[in-house]
DNA sequence: ACCTGAACACCGTTCAAGT
DNA sequence: ACCTGAACACCGTTCAAGT
């Protein structure tokens, strides 16, 4: 008869799927819980703080059980393919996420498995943190563009050729950004 | 005693960088011009529309002369460095771009000028957008991140080491893309 | 062409009070 | 612990009407 925390993110990402990031308001959110908005801030601090429950729980839907025996590069992608989908799954899931990290909340830091699986190859951290950041902001943003322009055509007419492409642009893009840190690979470096 | 798009933006530009973008609302900067809200919609049809120009000035202002007898790697730096410099000279101005970027609106695009410049190192088309657009997502994710902690910085107490060393990471992430491209060079694979 | 005044349909958040 | 009811201080946008 009482809400608790999972069920209020439960319902927040049905909300979001169903009608987008900016109908995910409190007031939207409390109404289709039957409860009063105020209600909500038993539950939460902050709609910030919702959404940062919101994104985290997507982005632990998502996860992927990583492969610690597997070369540096080869878990480099496998995590930046998993972040994408995890963004893909739910409607505006890119935004969500990104701004979540820019407001420097959620539990749940892609870069961290990012930056330790680069350091795994033997890279030193001040490289690992940046090769990092580096792929996270251009998954971030390659997403979140796939992810507009894929909205903007389910709501017109035309479809294909806008999406045509992207997953391709994306693995050249990462793959850009994997060989400008392979290039600096202490292994091979000096051989 | 009447005013035109130029002054609008003008003062926007002004709310903008001494309040920050949050605060940037149409009735905030109509009410700063002591016209009503409803009278700003004469001369934009829309907040984004507002916000596009916005964006469009803040990068005029920043625009420098490039060079195109220089090297195409070269210019890409500057390019860079010029979109990175235009974000930082205002109060939450990555952002700002960053999102008007995302809505599809601004007239100056930045990718086409990075986009044009390794065209003409001799890359495919192909090649060359998804470089660029991989430049600008760094570009984008990097300075917001910068500039949002800045400002978490100004409002605080400490200062000077979350700030340090960010145009460092930034060159460092620059080159690690720039590594990516020139390896795919097709004046230099094939010797 | 540029602007006013009033309205519509919303926001996030706080807080005393209820069970 | 969980929620109500009411209020505060805002939003973007539209539209008839004025000069």
């Amino acid at each position: 008869m009482t809400y608790h925390r999972t069920d209020i993110v439960e319902r927040a990402i049905g909300v979001l799927d169903l009608y987008g990031l900016p109908d995910l308001s409190m007031r939207r959110l409390a109404g289709e819980l039957g409860i009063q908005p105020s209600a909500l801030y038993h539950h939460f601090a902050s709609k910030q703080a919702l959404l940062a429950a919101v994104a985290d729980e997507l982005l632990v839907r998502g996860a992927r059980p990583d492969a610690p025996t597997d070369p540096w590069d080869t878990r480099v992608i496998a995590l930046s393919r998993e972040l994408r989908d995890a963004m893909l799954a739910y409607r505006d899931g890119a935004e969500l996420i990104a701004t979540v990290h820019a407001f420097g909340l959620g539990a749940t830091s892609p870069v961290k498995r990012l930056t330790a699986a680069i350091a795994d190859g033997g890279f030193d951290k001040e490289l690992a943190g940046s090769a990092a950041t580096t792929i996270l902001y251009f998954v971030f943003g390659h997403v979140s563009d796939e992810q507009t322009h894929l909205q903007a055509n389910s709501v017109g007419a035309i479809d294909a050729p806008v999406e045509a492409g992207s997953a391709e642009s994306f693995e050249l893009g990462l793959s850009l950004i994997l060989d400008g840190i392979r290039l600096r690979d202490p292994a091979t470096t000096s051989r």
